[in-house]
DNA sequence: TACTCTCGATTGAACGTTCTGTCAAATAAG
DNA sequence: CTTATTTGACAGAACGTTCAATCGAGAGTA
């Protein structure tokens, strides 16, 4: 009974399904454990202090959303018409993976309810995003390639715009009744972006 | 004791705030009945039959979200650099509100873990807000006043481009330090809008 | 090889607590 | 007197957590 994985993977992996699916509270050491394959809930304990720090511990190894943000030199100096739609395209093979799917359920759900989760994830991941967006588009301005306007704004629009079609994945399945793809949406939002900010 | 409230409007009072701040698992029956005044869990089995369906009958209470979206014969025809202002400042007006907001978290928080609630926000709100949006473009491009284009994706985009600014103030409040004022944010995101649509 | 010792991994059972939901009795209202 | 409201007490189940006992692989010894 070698396994690869060791136990404590599998019980991080099972604990990850449960706390996705049916929220902290809802799931239970005793679901945790027969979903991880282990015969008694106490085996948890041997690797886990309590429930809570499980859930940290879950958070903690699907936190790190890598994202190409993370490195942005390289993106800088190249055209929004390239860049942007390469964003949402990212954006949307994010929501698309089902695994970092139920990370954001999980993460959305229970920070409704802990703000100090929320707290962190706002900081994590909302303020580096818009942050890496305020630079790059900050930058265009000065290449020329956009007119002059209050970035911290067109930041919040550029993501803001996809969000909707990512909530139409992810739990709004209606819509997605009305047949618009990824492609097309990234399209004419780009579209509407940059001829909405396109220098005079 | 007479209340001109009654004891039904207290329990559904109560049930809303531990709901809205713990979850449904959360939520006790218990914490519920000591927040609305009442000395016996039993009582709250006398109005309802179970945590469920007092749990359905909070939703109901607060559910009737009512915008000007409700009756769009009045907007249809008025230009955009009036309507959408509007309907952006209804917006964050409805997430400036402290009930309205506790509701958003408690209805985003659940939906997470019940697809049959998501599927109804869903179809309630979210396809309606863009139905009325798709409407109201249709008609400014019939118009002439915005230039031919894939309403799906500019309505999604329209409503997208507030979300950001909406979930600083509700969840992740580290958005608010760089100090983005609502109606700049709307002044910004309202004309790279419309400079994106305009007529050529 | 055979045997024992050790120690972490694993288990079933159980503890105390808390939860939802029930019930018969007490109280208030009409 | 009759009916509706409200109560405390409690049953039954499920929860997180603890614990002593068992298992199994490896080290040491002869």
């Amino acid at each position: 009974m070698a396994e690869v994985e060791d136990r404590r993977s599998q019980i991080l992996d099972a604990a990850f399904e449960e706390f996705a699916a049916k929220g902290f509270k809802g799931a239970t050491i005793k679901s945790i454990a027969s979903e991880a394959g282990v015969n008694s809930p106490a085996l948890i304990y041997h690797y886990f202090p309590d429930k809570e720090a499980l859930f940290n511990a879950v958070l903690e190894t699907h936190a790190p959303i890598r994202s190409a943000i993370e490195n942005p030199a390289s993106f800088m100096d190249r055209p929004p018409e390239e860049v942007l739609p390469e964003i949402a395209r990212a954006y949307f093979a994010t929501v698309a993976n089902p695994t970092s799917r139920r990370m954001m359920k999980l993460m959305l759900g229970e920070a409704m309810r802990r703000p100090q989760l929320a707290e962190m994830i706002g900081r994590a991941t909302a303020v580096r995003v818009l942050g890496f967006l305020k630079g790059y588009l900050s930058r265009q301005v000065e290449l020329g390639r956009l007119r002059p306007h209050d970035v911290r704004s067109s930041a919040r629009a550029f993501v803001g715009m996809l969000i909707p079609q990512a909530a139409g994945k992810i739990l709004f399945t209606a819509l997605r009744e009305d047949g618009l793809e990824d492609e097309e949406h990234i399209e004419t939002a780009v579209n509407i972006f940059l001829e909405g900010l396109k220098p005079k």
